[in-house]
DNA sequence: ACAAGTACTTACCCTATAGTATGTATAGAA
DNA sequence: TTCTATACATACTATAGGGTAAGTACTTGT
């Protein structure tokens, strides 16, 4: 058999994560918020609070039951917090939690890079010399 | 039939992802560094060049066959440059390019994010269960 | 009476991604 | 000669996540 690194030889995946995560504070963020749709969520959500309806209008690419999975889960990580008031019909909002707030710098810079490459500051043949 | 809204109605998923993507700017990252591992490879070029070996050693929870996939995506989106020199055995380094050097602030956004939350700045991962 | 709006839930399916395990070319070292 | 290292490639399988479609509860408006 091929000889291969000891981590592979003694460990699963899930454990190879556990040690990626621990060397790298990037692969933790990608645990928290490495899904397509929930650094989206979390940028409509930065500019204040929504409604389930209204995030639902905002990322009409989203499917319900995504969104909802999301939402959850979100919550779960104390990224995000529900109030739901208790009226019929149902008025839900979502707000960011201050976990949640400190990833603004995040979406911030994302959303900068976006708006840099839309108005095509990294052209394709750009290099860089450093 | 139940009525839906009309982008449901007359427009396919991919559509509505273009839709959702001209709206919104952190969609646009997402289509580009979207993934679980391409935030990670891009934190370890950013602190330098390094040889595919390095590269792997450097995350070893990630597999061959899924990191040079990567590789290669992100090489076809212009975000690193791929260096072969003509040697045996290769010699091949990735570099971030003028684009992917324009990711940086939002992958240092994340590690602060995940020092702080580290710290325990936020109160978060204490009940939380991964 | 019945549709409409709200915020979900659930069952089922399907595909994209990830993982396993192997193979390949080349040349210098042992 | 066989081994090792490099940087991949590839066939095959597994699973997680996403998509479709429909249902639920409750009340106000027509």
């Amino acid at each position: 058999m091929y000889r291969m690194t000891a981590i592979k030889e003694t460990s699963t995946i899930q454990e190879n994560k556990a040690y990626a995560l621990a060397q790298c504070p990037v692969t933790y963020v990608m645990n928290r918020i490495g899904s397509y749709w929930k650094p989206i969520i979390l940028y409509n959500l930065s500019h204040g609070d929504m409604r389930y309806s209204e995030l639902k209008r905002a990322i009409p690419a989203v499917t319900e039951k995504v969104l909802i999975q999301h939402l959850k889960q979100l919550e779960t990580d104390q990224l995000i917090i529900r109030d739901a008031k208790p009226v019929v019909p149902p008025f839900v909002t979502y707000r960011l939690s201050a976990a949640g707030h400190g990833l603004i710098p995040v979406i911030e810079a994302m959303a900068n890079w976006a708006k840099e490459a839309a108005a095509g500051q990294y052209d394709v043949g750009k290099d860089v010399t450093d």
